[in-house]
DNA sequence: ACAAAAACAGACCGATTGGTCTTAAAAAGG
DNA sequence: CCTTTTTAAGACCAATCGGTCTGTTTTTGT
């Protein structure tokens, strides 16, 4: 019984990727058979409709995102450190880590907001989990006297997020760097500006 | 002929609605029947393909953006008031207006990247306008001594349209104005620190 | 090594896809 | 008003969709 799991992990990888890249609807099951190269039959093992894949393929690419999120901030007890460091896995996105093709939490926001009712619930999920965590990491610098005690955790929070999501789909759209470059270096100042100078 | 031209528009009108909200594969024949309330014949009577169809109607809903731009900065000759006029009609889209769903462009960017070459280039196309249009707003108040002669043109165009277009992404995911509206505080704000005082 | 179980292939299915074509209804031009 | 042209309807088509099922091949535990 492991080798089952391994190609359904196999599957799974490939799966996320061409769902993040095309969308539900623009991923056919034959796309998916021809990606992994295997027949209609051997993926139906492990899945018992392309809904479920899609779903679980979901959740495997936000798991590899979480774990880059968990891995950033590992070490690090400074929230413009941290802060710093969460801004460094969004960079990623746009090289292709760990998935190419931009933000798979955005992409299937967008891929399914009136077309599939349960992977856009999904989306939201994440997107909620992620506010969470930086309001989180912005309001313990705050508590340990870190970063200014006046700092808006909720503008803090729309602006990272908005600000790289947009730029990660700029970067995406004209294939240039430049754009998550620029959104990335006002980040950093607008966080270092938050710090409270040692006493 | 003129009958054929309004029901060729009102079938645009509602075609771009539709695919705005569910992409090009999210969306079939079948539903823009249902949702023109006409039959297949009536339709293909205007459009030789769904592709022709979908182009059409994304050059439609960008019109109407570009309309929408034009009238906002008319009649107003600082550079900070145009680029708030701008960043208004960004408001607008999350206000449904000209379409619901979301930025049209965005969205085709998003839903076309690896499935329909044509209109993902059109998208980026229309991107590029739009940040032209910014820069060359932001150039013009910088020649006319309104905004600060070392003011970063690229900067503050990658700024506005990551933040907004991030920010209309999460109202969107919410449907929550708020994300909106803490994203336009800020870059208001950043708009305001840029202009030149009166000498 | 061998029996049991899991994994996979691929033929097959009905439904839906985008698209065509013939025909009828309705505008438009004289 | 009456002919011509345009407009729309809807039956029809091949291809593709997601999904099932049976049979064969591999793994697996003993």
């Amino acid at each position: 019984m492991r080798k089952g799991e391994q190609t359904k992990e196999y599957i799974l990888q490939k799966a996320a990727q061409l769902f993040n890249e095309r969308g539900y609807y623009g991923a056919s099951m034959s796309d998916i058979m021809a990606v992994t190269g295997m027949e209609k039959g051997g993926i139906y093992n492990h899945f018992k409709s392309k809904d479920d894949l899609a779903v679980q393929a979901y959740e495997y690419a936000v798991d590899l995102m979480r774990q880059k999120f968990a891995a950033a901030i590992k070490g690090k007890y400074h929230a413009v450190d941290r802060l710093q460091a969460v801004v460094v896995v969004f960079r990623e996105i746009t090289d292709g880590s760990p998935l190419t093709g931009g933000c798979p939490v955005v992409n299937t926001a967008v891929h399914t907001s009136h077309t599939h009712p349960r992977l856009h619930a999904s989306a939201q999920e994440t997107m909620i989990e992620w506010q969470d965590f930086i309001r989180r990491l912005a309001q313990l610098g705050i508590d340990r006297q870190q970063l200014k005690p006046d700092t808006d955790v909720e503008m803090l929070t729309t602006l990272l997020i908005s600000t790289l999501e947009g730029a990660i789909m700029l970067t995406q759209l004209h294939q240039d760097d430049s754009y998550m470059d620029r959104a990335i270096a006002h980040l950093t100042d607008y966080l270092q500006s938050l710090a409270l100078p040692e006493s």
